[in-house]
DNA sequence: TATAAGCTTAGAGTTAACTCTAAGGTCAAT
DNA sequence: ATTGACCTTAGAGTTAACTCTAAGCTTATA
């Protein structure tokens, strides 16, 4: 399989699965004597691991370590995964915790103002962004 | 006030402030013999509206826009305020609804692994992420 | 055989918002 | 006069994950 077919079976592009082998995710198991990639089943199936894995908020650095596992599930454990899974469920958890907190002042700033054609002069969100304080002030 | 002393106020590095000074967002309205900056408490002012926008969630774009309002509040209305919160409460609805997706997606993964010492040769986690489709398939 | 589509590589560009560095001037205190 | 802390600028580096470009082969088709 060359390149532009596994392209077009993953969705992913040429341009990105070469980018993933440059990094040592998935590299075409084959070469043609002019060098052009030839991917096999099997390859293909570790890119759509990676896309999965991806697609399910996984970092590149996290998939190179689900990949080792992967590869060799024998000499790891149901642990080291969970590991893995665990941390990432609390950087989306942390992550979702601070658009909520966004989500919820955003709200209450529409609320606030009527959003009509007069001037904003007295406009309520200008007013509570001038007012400082907004929620979590990170320092 | 010098520089520092802002920093100190704010809470945001004297490197950011001139970052924020070359992004035409905050700049000292005076400056010494010598050309250190020098900031009036309107500048300030300035400087705090900047980061409470930014703890809302708005980008330094968005900003530029809200700053241009707030420096004539006559010549703008409150719907030009609300269309800018507006959009921004749907960049936030949009990453929030991706990773809640995400979230519940980790949380079923754990879910389904026992996360023992066992050897990984059974992970349902590593059998999930092998199987594909996991949620939404972008593309 | 010519043309176009597709492949290769190295390396640069993109995005956002900082963050840091280097080289040098200034200021207050000793 | 000499520290040392603080200020200045221009410009480079950081992060993540691509995305694109240029220059040059290869391959399939007409």
């Amino acid at each position: 399989m060359k390149i532009s077919e596994v392209s077009q079976q993953t969705g992913l592009s040429a341009h990105t699965l070469r980018y993933y082998e440059k990094h040592g995710l998935v590299s075409a198991s084959n070469r043609s004597e002019a060098g052009y990639r030839f991917y096999t089943e099997l390859d293909v199936r570790r890119v759509q691991f990676v896309k999965t894995a991806r697609n399910t908020g996984f970092s590149l650095d996290d998939i190179q370590q689900l990949l080792s596992i992967r590869v060799d599930k024998q000499s790891h454990s149901c642990q080291e995964v969970t590991d893995i899974t665990q941390k990432k469920l609390l950087q989306v958890n942390a992550k979702l915790a601070e658009l909520q907190s966004m989500q919820q002042t955003l709200e209450l700033l529409l609320e606030s103002c009527c959003g009509g054609p007069e001037n904003a002069t007295h406009c309520s969100i200008m007013e509570a962004l001038d007012a400082g304080r907004s929620k979590e002030d990170k320092n």
